[in-house]
RNA sequence: GGCGGCAUACCCAAGUGGCUAAGGGGACGGUCUGCAAAACCGUUAUGCGGGAGUUCGAAUCUCCCUGCCGCCUCCA
């Protein structure tokens, strides 16, 4: 497996810390706001490649962070004259409730700032001692000075960094770029006892403090969005191998942006869209379908019409789904003919097709053509066989169901089996009556098929169709499913 | 100003030296159907922004040009 490290720029082959074990760190939001689809990327893509490394056999360490305290959060409290440690427990949970819909999984750890004040003023402590920063009249900064690699990440050296970047003049730094570890507290903002008087933890410290916390210096992957690149992640850098004196982190990922009219979509341009209002109009299936129809380090134009297309593929798919799951309830036979094992053959290579895919810097554009390609082989193979063979049948929906493992584009039951019920209601007390009601047109309309009265049949069919619902004719009779 | 990225069909998109340039959407034709839908079969880029070069051979490497975008400041 190779992956794409930002630090080297390259392509590398993947070796864990610890054999058959992975660590990983993905920046999570602060929490402010609903998050937006440009956030949702980096949420589906990791959460994409740890179910990939768990495919593989690796026990994962998930870790993702949530600021919950910052400048954002203070301000956009004071306009709301709300408390802002609330706000931000509200937006939490908020978030959950999205990245819950986007069938990301949730990670093993997810640690707030607030709950780590000891870690983060304690590493801030180990930076002083060891002359890598130093307190003035409250804040805390990390000396750059100190630490000759930095810019080793972003590829930049101070000195270009400071030729023509707008850098705000403060006098308290000894650098322009020494950033805050520790800023003292502002009336009336929520602060915590440090050594160096009350205050709160600048914005680097806290996922180099959780990070060494829960996975420990060396760890294996840490993932953001590409603007995180710099200062974020350089920052980290600076501060975590200056604490241990080891490196930080083994692969640096990080993910494209999303655009909107081919201009990137940041919460500071104010062109984002909601994931909460996204989700109004789209399957949030259908969303995750089309965040990883792209390659996760090109940029993603957002655009309903592109949306539209990616449901419709998952459509295909789903289609799929349901003629072999109509199979399995159907009649099949136990005798392998040529046909079987020619089948068998081309489903076994398209496992390999779809893991070399992955292993490829997770390509879950290419991984998803082989999906496409299984769903060719089935449905072809379906329509050729009425009484299709038991392990041909058990080796098409084995297969889905291990590439929907990793990709989740379809919510799984119990034992990880794929489940299809997208049905209006098909989850609550009501769906029962809807049902119903449906079966019950449903007899009327072949009722009046076997009069040939088409108009009738068509009228229930279209005035359906128009309320969402398809109606399909089989030659094992008619099947209806909502249109997502 | 400094640094970096991208440009593949009507749309999305994979492909980074070598069989006929994946896959999806759309469109068109056929099979099936009462008609549809779904599904299946077929068609849809002698060409990969433009130009020059390296090579037996390039979408893929080099140079130039054009266009778009990002980072350098909070941002996934």
């Amino acid at each position: 497996m190779e992956i794409y490290n930002t630090l080297t720029r390259k392509k590398e082959k993947f070796i864990p810390r610890e054999p058959g074990k992975v660590s990983m760190y993905v920046c999570g939001p602060t929490t402010y706001n609903y998050i937006h689809i440009g956030n949702a990327r980096p949420l589906v893509f990791f959460d994409t490649v740890r179910r990939y490394l768990q495919y593989k056999g690796y026990q994962v360490t998930y870790v993702q962070n949530f600021t919950d305290i910052d400048d954002k959060i203070i301000n956009r409290a004071a306009e709301e004259g709300e408390d802002p440690l609330e706000l931000s427990r509200r937006y939490v949970a908020e978030y959950f409730r999205d990245a819950d819909a986007l069938n990301v999984r949730r990670a093993d750890i997810h640690p707030k700032v607030t709950e780590h004040m000891e870690d983060i003023i304690g590493l801030v402590k180990v930076l002083i001692d060891k002359g890598a920063a130093y307190a003035v009249d409250g804040d805390v900064y990390f000396d750059i000075s100190s630490f000759p690699a930095y810019g080793k990440l972003s590829r930049r050296s101070p000195d270009e960094m400071l030729a023509g970047a707008r850098v705000e003049v403060n006098p308290r730094k000894k650098n322009p770029l020494d950033f805050a570890l520790w800023k003292a507290a502002r009336p009336g903002e929520p602060s915590w006892p440090s050594p160096w008087g009350p205050g709160r933890p600048g914005w680097h410290i806290e996922c180099s403090a959780m990070s060494l916390k829960y996975l420990g210096a060396n760890f294996d992957i840490h993932g953001g969005g590409m603007d995180l690149i710099f200062p974020h992640h350089e920052n980290e850098i600076a501060q975590s191998e200056a604490a241990t004196g080891q490196p930080f982190v083994r692969y640096w990922m990080h993910n494209g942006f999303i655009t909107v009219n081919q201009e990137k979509m940041s919460k500071s341009l104010g062109n984002f869209f909601l994931v909460r209002d996204v989700l109004k109009k789209f399957s949030p299936l259908v969303v995750r379908f089309f965040l990883l129809s792209t390659h996760y380090r090109s940029p993603l134009d957002f655009d309903d019409e592109k949306v539209e297309s990616a449901g419709r593929g998952r459509e295909r798919l789903k289609n799929s789904l349901q003629l072999v799951g109509e199979a399995l309830r159907g009649q099949q036979r136990t005798e392998m003919t040529d046909r079987d094992r020619d089948c068998l053959a081309r489903l076994e290579t398209l496992r390999r097709q779809f893991e070399g895919a992955m292993d490829d810097d997770f390509n879950t554009a290419l991984a998803l053509s082989y999906c496409f390609e299984l769903a060719r082989e089935a449905n072809s193979y379906l329509q050729e066989e009425t009484a299709p063979a038991r392990d041909v049948l058990a080796k098409i929906s084995g297969l889905f169901a291990d590439f929907n493992e990793v990709l989740g584009l379809f919510k799984t039951g119990a034992q990880g089996e794929i489940v299809l019920a997208e049905r209006p209601g098909a989850d609550a007390e009501a769906g029962e009556l809807v049902q119903s009601l449906i079966e019950l047109l449903l007899q009327v309309r072949q009722e009046a098929r076997a009069k040939k009265d088409w108009t009738t049949a068509d009228r229930i069919r279209d005035g359906l169709k128009g309320l969402g619902i398809v109606i399909e004719d089989t030659p094992q009779g008619p099947r209806w499913k909502s249109r997502g």
